[in-house]
DNA sequence: CATCTCCCACTACATTTGTAGTTGCCACAT
DNA sequence: ATGTGGCAACTACAAATGTAGTGGGAGATG
């Protein structure tokens, strides 16, 4: 596996795009975004370079020969990495007051407490 | 309140101390961190410095007229923002999957898992 | 053929972050 | 008075990030 790539916030929000639906050119990256990020084009093309560079994206032809972009790591990785990175920081490595800080701090519907849970229970399974 | 302001992953290791013990002057810091950090003490001013001109600490002198920091903010108040910022960017501000992914990514003892599912009782008691 | 368009490769430039080094000032021990 | 040891202010400088601009080649168009 490639080692989970650095993503910043920026790029963050490409990434999202690409794992949304990939592949995908440049400028219709743009288009996607652009309602939401206000982002010039060749702002988008940097972040793809950038990612690229990094290994977070893969790129290919397309029919037409122009290049389209598509993730080379999974979602899931990534969120693992920034998730572990994240709770190093500012909770010291510890999962428990993670745990506890997000469920205190948001409002969840019972049906969610539930799941949340049934999925607790699975955890201390294995 | 301050509007807790953006704390950097090496600031961040200084704010933890200063919020563990404070105040403390410069060089007090810079030894306790030392074990952990391998900072000079020129790096750690320089963290402080930046930490003060960012409104996350404040300065006393002490008896004896050096310069003493602590914390501006509370622990809390930018454990809530950093969380937010993380949610957002990570899991598009959904708390539900953020504890999904971290319960499932976690080894817990059954005594968490009973603390947490007591908070998350609580945290639906609206 | 002369252009107009797209697309891509480069270049640009201010900020933030990580990590110090250099200088100046002041109280205290000679 | 003078050197010395701290402490504080200012300066340094590269990498990463946010956010573009510019120039050049390959097709589409008039």
């Amino acid at each position: 596996m490639t080692p989970a790539p650095d993503i910043s916030e920026s790029e963050w929000t490409v990434m999202e795009a690409l794992w949304d639906a990939s592949p995908q050119t440049a400028s219709e990256l743009t288009k996607l975004l652009r309602p939401t990020t206000k982002w010039a084009e060749n702002t988008v093309r940097t972040l793809l370079t950038r990612l690229v560079e990094k290994g977070a994206l893969k790129t290919a032809e397309n029919s037409s020969g122009t290049r389209t972009y598509l993730p080379a790591v999974k979602r899931e990785a990534c969120v693992r990495a920034e998730g572990e990175s994240f709770m190093q920081r500012v909770f010291g490595g510890a999962a428990k007051p993670l745990l506890v800080h997000f469920a205190q701090n948001s409002k969840l519907t019972a049906e969610e407490v539930r799941e949340l849970k049934k999925i607790l229970d699975q955890s201390l399974k294995s």
